[in-house]
DNA sequence: CATGAATGAGGCTTCATTCAT
DNA sequence: TATGAATGAAGCCTCATTCAT
């Protein structure tokens, strides 16, 4: 039921927002009670808040495993672009919330989200550092900036992307992928 | 007064959210009362819609220039780069509000300013389509995405830029348009 | 466990009050569950009654000993004061809950606790007219605004005592027997 | 309009509680709606506490001039205990809150009201410290305990009173100053 | 132009109670 | 005996909006 209420909320969320999404609404969708939902969070902000924990634990676990499989940078970029593209299918919705809605947590909570954001930032950062080093990537690139530009192409996506359009996922993650590598200029 | 009203609205809309922004924030930090507001507005949405429309067609505009002045599309490229994240400083409450409210409009008002977002992002597109054409870019891109990627890149500033910050604003828009012409890749 | 029950309820309701208290609260300061509670009450204000019933039988009881035990009313006037304040260490949770909460009670409930009262203070209110008749007090008393001046010493104790505080029960008894008796003045 | 709202209030806790009174209940007894009691009080406890600071804050000064005026401790005595009883007709149900409700405050809010009534109750210990030293009064008394009996007497009233009963308010008082003064015996 | 009182709908949350297991 | 999931009513409070002045 837990599960079923938080499924239900992310789908809502991302539909109506956080804030213009009431607790009536999410129980209505699921023909249940008020008093349920309270049953199982504390708050609609601990509900936020679990859906962010979970959103941002997975991608940091997975982007771990790519940094520890893939041997050059190139393709640790590649799989990291093609690791947030690529199940926009499954998680957009989950992505969309994460992506707007931290505003909404709790000074405390919120600090433990952005906590957990810069990690993962900082594991692309360093990235870009390794490969410049190892002569992979340009050096005259700032590997901070970088990084944040890497992170607006694949994140901005959760904003237009529409998962029922007519562009397939896979063939956006390879032609993001080429453009953060090679750029637009012949 | 209406500006005035725009004006601190702004702030408080990228400070707190439009939903959790009330009137009486908004009248609060100008010293006047609720009556006030509503003589100048018909409503706290119509309101958010002046803002988006203000910012969007000063964006329009200026791209607009961009492309008949500038003679190359590299150029053009670079100068819209610079030109989203140029004045970061002085619009960035109004941009994070354009980039993050839009859900609050209405269905109607939502409507034209999709329309006029959709501009901007096909003037872009279609520099792109020229550039290939003109041997400036390379052909294997697909003008579309490469926009919503380029977009990506710029717009996200806005979510984790810090005007007060230690990164320049015109180093960044120098470092981002190197990166968005010619990727990390040596 | 229903005396483990009631024991940690009038520590709560003492506390934090009867409405202010819920079940959860109960329950969760036993270790059990809510279906447990309503194993053993009807209702959270048969709860309530429970604890109105034991403390007023008790006091009653411990009269009536008095009454039948001591000869001259002056004794027994300072023995129910004695027995009001004695044992506030012991029941002062009880009695504060017994002299705070009784609105609490359903009409019915309320009525049958409010005739134990009133046959408490009738029961006093006579040994003050027995000690009049008897020429031991001043036979210019109205016995029964005498009999809640009484009362009134005695149970606003429960207002401000403080347990752990610096004042002897046994000293106050004594104070407040004397006072009685003697008043302030010389 | 904030005057009749407290107005009903008080009336309305006296009768069923504070907790046990809603807003509703308020704004219904007055015929106007909830927006309008939140237009004047920024919350159910902030219209308690205003309750709360009007009452002690009026018997303060009242005891102050009575303080004053008065030549003997004997008389102050009696004056405060009237002072109390006095006015039960006009101010019972005002007072019947003051003397329950107070668990319901803030504990910042608390804090104020607990000092102001320590104050109270340290002006009447005062005065029998003057009258023993004087020689009004029996130096065995413990002042401060003194001071608690005899506001036992007079703020219990508050609890049993019925002011459309059979006792008179006038006679009630001088009875209880006199029993104060010289106790039940003899 | 501007005020300030009033509205009424709706939001989040709590809670006593029930009931199948 | 005891659990724990679920209910539904009610409570406090916020807020966009209106309107007489």
């Amino acid at each position: 039921m837990k599960q079923e209420i938080t499924k239900h909320s992310v789908k809502l969320f991302q539909e109506k927002g956080f804030s213009e999404t009431s607790i009536q609404d999410i129980v209505d969708s699921l023909g249940v009670t008020k008093g349920t939902f309270y049953y199982y969070f504390k708050s609609k902000e601990q509900l936020l808040m679990d859906i962010h924990l979970r959103y941002i634990e997975d991608l940091l676990n997975r982007q771990k495993e790519i940094i520890e499989k893939e041997q050059n940078c190139r393709n640790k970029v590649i799989k990291i672009v093609k690791l947030i593209i690529g199940d926009i299918k499954s998680t957009q919705a989950n992505g969309r919330v994460y992506f707007r809605e931290m505003r909404n947590l709790k000074p405390e909570n919120a600090e433990i989200i952005k906590t957990k954001r810069t990690e993962f930032r900082d594991n692309l950062e360093q990235i870009i550092i390794e490969g410049i080093e190892a002569g992979e990537f340009r050096n005259t690139l700032q590997p901070k900036l970088i990084a944040l530009g890497i992170l607006g192409v694949t994140n901005w996506t959760y904003q237009w992307m529409n998962p029922s359009g007519d562009v397939s996922v896979d063939e956006l993650a390879e032609m993001f992928a080429d453009f953060v590598l090679h750029g637009i200029h012949v």
